[in-house]
DNA sequence: GCCAACGTTGGC
DNA sequence: GCCAACGTTGGC
């Protein structure tokens, strides 16, 4: 089982959110570095839920990927925000995955804490200038992150 | 293939 | 709202 970090802007879709949907489709992922991270994911694999673009910004929770990758529907859809005139459903070049919610932390794990943890160095989610919205997260670095909680 | 211009991300 | 950093686009 292979661990992950996935950003999510709490007003498009919260941990708090998940929890009450239980099941939620992610998409909208628009970077081919993230969308090959989404195809290489595997059911059961578990990712941190990370809050980005809000007043608190970090770690809120664990989810689960219940579906491998598969055509991200919103990239076919006008109405959508994530809309791309490019994408055909014979050539749809981005993925989504489905996520079911694990757990709520207590308390928000702050960016800024994280940042503090030696052991997280090589995480792309501290590297000054990263935007990576999709990433691996080693054994060693979930087990730092879960110690904190 | 280079690179300037532009759009986006995301912390502060 | 600001702005640094990054990714993408498109002219050449």
């Amino acid at each position: 089982m292979a661990y992950w970090l996935m950003k999510s802007e709490p007003d498009e879709l919260s941990i708090e959110g998940l929890g009450r949907l239980g099941e939620a489709r992610w998409d909208g992922v628009r970077n081919y570095q993230a969308r090959n991270f989404l195809r290489a994911m595997n059911v059961g694999d578990e990712f941190f839920f990370y809050h980005s673009s809000c007043p608190q910004p970090g770690i809120a929770g664990i989810a689960r990927i219940i579906r491998a990758a598969y055509p991200d529907p919103t990239a076919l859809d006008p109405q959508s925000h994530y809309y791309d005139a490019k994408a055909t459903a014979d050539k749809n070049p981005w993925s989504a995955v489905d996520v079911a919610h694990v757990q709520t932390l207590p308390r928000v794990l702050e960016l800024g804490r994280l940042k503090q943890q030696s052991g997280l160095a090589e995480l792309p989610l501290v590297q000054k200038g990263s935007r990576l919205s999709v990433m691996p997260v080693t054994p060693e670095q979930w087990a730092v992150i879960v110690a904190l909680r």
